[in-house]
DNA sequence: AATAGGCCCTT
DNA sequence: AAGGGCC
């Protein structure tokens, strides 16, 4: 998932509420760093875009769950008035508006942000004046600050899949790597790339000891010509940036290595959606099994989680807990 | 009171 | 070890 996000589709009938919405969580989290408002926030704007209808006041959007008070009001005014004192003040704010820009950045989050406009940086241009700075992955968040905010075409995905594949298996068919995500959902493009790999003889106590170590490196290592740099590469997770061909974009790459046993529950929970792993998982407590990115384990009657299901496939994991299987494309909840 | 929890990096 | 940032 992409630092910029807007879950309101612009084609609902809430979206000019729903942009304020948003706009003021961006505020509380990365100017304020108030998480709980910033939540808030974001709750009240996808309950409102859940609407099929226009909201006509705040009273009517007062009686959705996750609008108050506050909100509601905000709404009147904004019906009333075309726009929001609190947001006009925000614009006009520029250590505000610095601060926003910064996040930007991969690698900036508030803390940093508000450290650099206190050391008089308030725009990319002055950021790349100071990089002394910026660590590493700070540094590459600048360096394709542009092309990493542009969405994935997904028949670019798809090019980079059959790329990796190619390259993966010409050196080790004992590898299987899969596109998670919003690709595997189907979605016509997405923010980054999502990869999850494993390797027959990977156990989940190898993944993290050397054996891991030296096979997720040696995987990146084999990816040369995609990969063009590393933001960070550790036992399990590496994430990077990769650029397909000169005419395009750099695009944000992440791999994981998963032990074997552990790669059909990995590849179900990144394949999202988030709300669709949450109704799965809340399914699957109902009936008597406990579901996470690692295992299926059924719930004991003391409370404590059993010994985790053998899982074969994706469609197994669906059999256990008597869920109709869902297609990835399916799960865009 | 408020959705997790883990991985990786830096200090 | 703790904090920041990311997914």
């Amino acid at each position: 998932m992409s630092k910029r996000k807007n879950p309101c589709e612009s084609t609902n009938p809430n979206a000019e509420f729903c942009d304020f919405l948003m706009e003021l969580a961006e505020y509380e989290k990365n100017v304020s760093r108030n998480i709980h408002k910033y939540n808030a926030y974001k709750k009240a704007a996808s309950v409102l875009a859940a609407q099929p209808k226009k909201i006509e006041s705040g009273k009517e959007a007062k009686k959705l769950v996750g609008i108050g008070d506050k909100i509601s009001k905000k709404i009147d005014e904004f019906i009333q008035t075309g726009k929001l004192r609190k947001i006009e003040t925000i614009h006009n704010d520029e250590k505000a508006q610095a601060i926003s820009m910064l996040t930007r950045v991969s690698g900036v989050g508030p803390v940093k942000a508000a450290e650099l406009v206190k050391d008089g940086i308030i725009t990319i241009k002055d950021l790349k004046n100071s990089k002394q700075l910026l660590n590493h992955h700070q540094l590459i968040g600048l360096k394709y600050f542009e092309d990493f905010e542009k969405k994935i075409p997904r028949s670019e995905i798809q090019a980079i899949e059959n790329k990796l594949k190619a390259l993966v298996i010409g050196f080790d068919s004992n590898f299987t790597i899969t596109i998670c995500g919003s690709f595997r959902r189907g979605k016509a493009e997405s923010g980054d790339i999502d990869v999850l790999a494993t390797h027959l003889s990977l156990k989940p106590e190898g993944a993290k000891k050397k054996h891991g170590e030296t096979m997720l490196k040696r995987l990146v290592d084999n990816l040369e010509g995609l990969i063009i740099d590393v933001i960070s590469m550790g036992d399990t997770k590496f994430m990077g940036v990769c650029r397909l061909s000169d005419d395009l974009p750099a695009r944000r790459l992440d791999i994981r290595l998963i032990p074997c046993e552990q790669y059909h529950c990995a590849v179900l929970y990144f394949t999202g959606s988030d709300v669709f792993n949450k109704t799965m998982r809340t399914h699957a407590l109902e009936k008597g099994f406990t579901l996470n990115e690692y295992y299926l384990r059924p719930m004991g009657s003391t409370g404590v989680p059993g010994e985790p299901v053998p899982i074969a496939s994706e469609e197994d994991i669906f059999d256990y807990i008597e869920y109709p299987y869902k297609k990835p494309e399916e799960r865009n909840l």
